[in-house]
DNA sequence: GTGTTTGCAAAGTGTTTGCAATTTA
DNA sequence: TAAATTGCAAACACTTTGCAAACAC
């Protein structure tokens, strides 16, 4: 866990496989758009629109229902920057990120670059999942 | 800037005027919910059921539009914790937060708990705004 | 009185769901 | 063949908008 294989990908149909998802044409599919690439930063509409432009006609649904179940199988990691901005990211280790506030953008930071002391005992009755930090931009002038 | 006057809160209709807002009643109502009992996350939805109880008939869509104009105006700050979670934070100063991740509540950390180090320099163009690091929680055991 | 704000109901947006047809194993 | 998955379209929940009436100054 935390290290991640680089391009070439290990095999996406056992890999969805151990996920206990069954490698169905669409999930393949859309596994090739996000896992061969390198870590992303996608919403649901950039990737539909990347599906249809690379000949594979999924429906918005799946996508949706994909991403979801892609998520809950710790593929994924989903990440809101703003009401109504959410991303999925294939990078699913503890991170950071620098978002621009004027585009909505998302840029990872590596977790060993950013140190975080004081972190506060949790609360009686939790445990931490994890911690991130979150840097926000605005054009410079 | 950054430091809040306790209560008994200063005059809130100067304080809305000052942000360029009328003083009307509808806003002048939600502005004492909001700032007249130290600091506070709350969801539109939890607002409206509070006026309404308070015997105060806002339409939602005043409260939309009122949340929207005090963020505007800096008197709120937006803070979105999940896809669907979002809060109007009235602590619009630099600090942090607790999310519980099983319920989607919210707890302030102040900026003076915690230290970040090794902020990488902003990317060309940009200048920080600010830093937030949220801690996100599960249930032990 | 003039320009702003409000409430209502209608229109949007983005996301989820039900179900028949299709696909996987 | 049996069980899971997909696509479609309808249903949803949430948010925004248009406009006439009410209000602030």
């Amino acid at each position: 866990m935390g290290i991640h294989m680089p391009w070439p990908s290990p095999d996406l149909a056992e890999r969805l496989r151990s996920a206990g998802l069954r490698p169905t044409r669409p999930r393949l599919a859309l596994a090739r758009l996000l896992f061969d690439a390198g870590h992303r930063h996608v919403t649901v509409e950039e990737l539909h629109k990347e599906a249809i432009a690379a000949a594979i006609p999924v429906s918005l649904a799946t996508i949706y229902n994909s991403l979801h179940q892609f998520t809950a199988a710790g593929l994924l990691r989903e990440v809101v920057i703003a009401p109504g901005r959410l991303y999925f990211d294939t990078n699913v280790d503890e991170h950071h990120h620098f978002v621009w506030e004027s585009t909505g953008m998302l840029q990872d930071i590596p977790e060993k670059e950013i140190a975080v002391l004081g972190i506060p005992a949790p609360p009686i009755g939790t445990e931490i999942s994890h911690v991130e930090v979150t840097i926000r931009l605005r054009p410079l002038d």
